[in-house]
DNA sequence: TCTGGGGTCCTAGGACCC
DNA sequence: TCTGGGGTCCTAGGACCC
């Protein structure tokens, strides 16, 4: 047992948007929430589609996040749409501004579009008596601004902000759940199945049991050298979080910066290797826009492949001076796809990740002695120029016109959903 | 009835260097 | 005959998150 004393000790608020995305497609159609049955799902017109959200009435009948489409009954009562991102995320940027109302930028963290974490320890005093009182003005604040219902998670420390959230707040009629170091023995350990737990999925479960750890406390009290040996770190963080212990702080974590970029997308169809050529195109001219906007060089290019089977395959090389030319991405992932790739299979999946981002202003001069490469440079900023002012879709390289190319069909979504 | 898209972080083995 | 050790980087593949 661990003495909770020496352990930091904050205000943390764990706050999640209920059913965020279905929640604003019913605002937006004039229905309640809490009494529609609405599904967001990823393509309606394809069956095996997933469901993004679900409203709460839909999730009693057995439909969750991650349900596939031809699983939802069909019913008149029940409204299946597809999703409005650039609403989402309008909405996610207002409940934002009111977060900010009460905290410091650096005391707040968005962990996702519908999940974020604040730090009140230094500003609860100025807006309520107590911790709890406080959350109860954050929701009904959202509320009565977006008309979005949320659930607040309050904790000793970040992980156990979520943790009240995820097993208590989103259950509780009240929306609002707070477990501090002394509730852990109580209220964390008889927790199970593991993989409801944040961190742990199902594989990791099953690898848990096996080892007769069944509960939160189980894995509390297992031995944490034999954690340690068998998983790594991760048995470490294992440990640790299984006792309610996270010594992180949102201020701490300083600027972030994303250690990655990448673009992925399931294909509409299934590919031959000779079509993909227009697609790897599409997907360089993103990312390369997204480093250029942000003046990084990525050193390292990673694609993968997955065939129609669902064998997937990967690769990647790293460029020492690190690159941000368009060009440069589609002719290092086209170069493995031709040789790699097994050119009697189908493909179905196409994903490039660009890593070792560097900032722009630490490449080497000699890359410009390449004059192939200056050219390029060129053609890409006369094309971001044009893009910025004209939309992304105003200019494309010849062969995006061709059959294969998506990026036309593909101009009115937003993260491969519809805006 | 084939599939969301965007991420972060870890591991094991190998190459290479001193 | 039978192998140095430590550090860093790269690669391919997983696990997990929303």
């Amino acid at each position: 047992m661990y003495n909770y004393h020496l352990c930091t000790k904050r205000l943390v608020l764990c706050i999640d948007q209920k059913s965020f995305f279905a929640s604003v497609s019913c605002i937006l159609k004039g229905l309640d929430p809490l009494t529609t049955k609405l599904a967001v799902v990823a393509d309606t017109k394809r069956k095996g589609s997933v469901v993004l959200a679900a409203t709460p009435p839909l999730k009693q009948l057995g439909i969750k996040t991650g349900s596939r489409l031809f699983e939802i009954p069909s019913r008149s009562d029940i409204y299946i749409i597809n999703p409005s991102m650039k609403t989402y995320l309008t909405y996610a940027q207002r409940i934002t501004e009111i977060a900010l109302r009460y905290v410091a930028p650096e005391d707040f963290h968005q962990y996702s579009v519908d999940e974020f974490f604040i730090d009140m320890t230094d500003s609860l005093h100025l807006f309520s008596k107590t911790i709890e009182e406080f959350a109860q003005l954050l929701k009904t604040t959202i509320y009565e601004d977006t008309g979005i219902h949320c659930a607040i998670g309050i904790g000793d420390n970040v992980l156990l902000s979520k943790l009240a959230l995820d097993f208590e707040a989103k259950h509780h009629p009240t929306g609002v759940a707070r477990i501090q170091y002394h509730d852990v023995p109580s209220r964390l350990w008889p927790l199970k199945p593991l993989s409801d737990f944040w961190g742990i999925n199902k594989r990791t479960e099953r690898k848990l049991n096996k080892r007769g750890i069944f509960t939160i406390g189980d894995l509390a009290q297992y031995p944490y050298e034999y954690l340690k040996r068998d998983f790594g770190i991760i048995g470490v963080d294992l440990h640790l979080h299984a006792n309610g212990i996270d010594e992180s702080i949102i201020r701490e974590k300083g600027e972030i910066f994303k250690p990655s970029i990448s673009k992925s997308q399931i294909l509409m169809r299934d590919y031959k290797v000779e079509e993909l050529k227009a697609i790897i195109i599409e997907h360089a001219e993103v990312l390369g826009y997204r480093l250029r906007r942000k003046s990084l060089l990525a050193r390292t290019i990673k694609c993968s492949i997955g065939y129609s089977d669902g064998e997937k395959i990967a690769k990647q090389q790293t460029i020492n001076d690190g690159t941000d030319l368009t060009e440069k991405i589609v002719s290092v992932v086209w170069k493995y796809i031709y040789q790699h790739v097994d050119h009697h299979r189908m493909i179905r999946t196409v994903s490039i990740s660009l890593t070792g981002l560097i900032p722009k202003s630490e490449q080497q001069m000699t890359l410009f002695d390449d004059s192939t490469d200056l050219k390029q440079g060129i053609i890409d900023q006369t094309m971001d120029r044009i893009k910025e002012k004209y939309g992304q879709t105003a200019v494309m390289r010849g062969t995006a016109y061709g059959q294969s190319g998506t990026a036309l069909e593909r101009k009115n979504l937003i993260a491969g959903h519809k805006k």
